[in-house]
DNA sequence: TTTTCATTTCGCCACTTGACGAAATAACGT
DNA sequence: ACGTTATTTCGTCAAGTGGCGAAATGAAAA
């Protein structure tokens, strides 16, 4: 893999907020307005960061109706892509702020996506 | 592990000169003077950066004569730090600069490590 | 077609990072 | 004990990063 292409990874897996979103996403696709919901960030933001897991790979994304979902890769993924995500799931395994998030987002998937997102833009 | 911990290691792989240090270090320890020549940055730099690998707990050091050597960690360390060294290594194996960086290393071991340190603390 | 609205892009600001040279440190040789 | 010297620490500076709100985008709904 291109020196470029795993600087990437690593600039990606340097930063904590990105960090617990993909460790987020371990229970499957979210939407936008729910990662922002989650960790109380601008949706512009949560865009950002999304947008810079997606660039290295680490994240894949789908449009439906009104919403952007983001997901996990599959094992179609470059290996060094799917080792990342191991590697970091591993260390951080049992760790208690991952563990937070995920209480914080069990909540989160029981409201309404629309109602979210009208919180978070408002007018 | 703590997140702490982690975006330590994390943010020790963010620098592309770092990750070519620890790759570096594969053929065996290397002292600071070595490392400088390799690069080709401020020996203050180079410092720096190895200060940074060595508190994430990605090198170890060791203090002999005029030397300070770097090595890469034994089987004590840390199974996310092993783990991280693992995915970095395998990621770039066949990368192109790592090589030449290997070609280059190989010179800079023929030379005496006090002619390269007296060539960079001139005076 | 027009409106609505979730998401992204852009411009700005505060903070961090990586580079250097100068000065401090610490350990060896004399 | 003293001087030499490899390494580290410190101060400074330019460049990069992460945060926000405002504006742009683009796709579904009306």
């Amino acid at each position: 893999m291109k020196m470029k292409t795993v600087m990437n990874l690593t600039k990606a897996l340097a930063d904590e907020t990105r960090v617990r979103m993909l460790l987020a996403l371990r229970g499957g696709e979210l939407c936008v307005c729910q990662v922002t919901e989650l960790f109380g960030f601008a949706p512009s933001t949560v865009s950002k960061h999304l947008s810079i897991l997606h660039q290295a790979g680490l994240v894949e994304s789908r449009k439906q109706e009104r919403w952007v979902y983001y997901r996990l890769p599959d094992q179609n993924a470059p290996v060094p892509v799917r080792a990342g995500l191991a590697w970091i799931t591993q260390a951080l395994e049992n760790e208690a702020c991952i563990a937070a998030d995920v209480r914080k987002l069990k909540q989160i998937l029981k409201m309404d996506p629309t109602e979210l997102c009208q919180r978070q833009c408002p007018k």
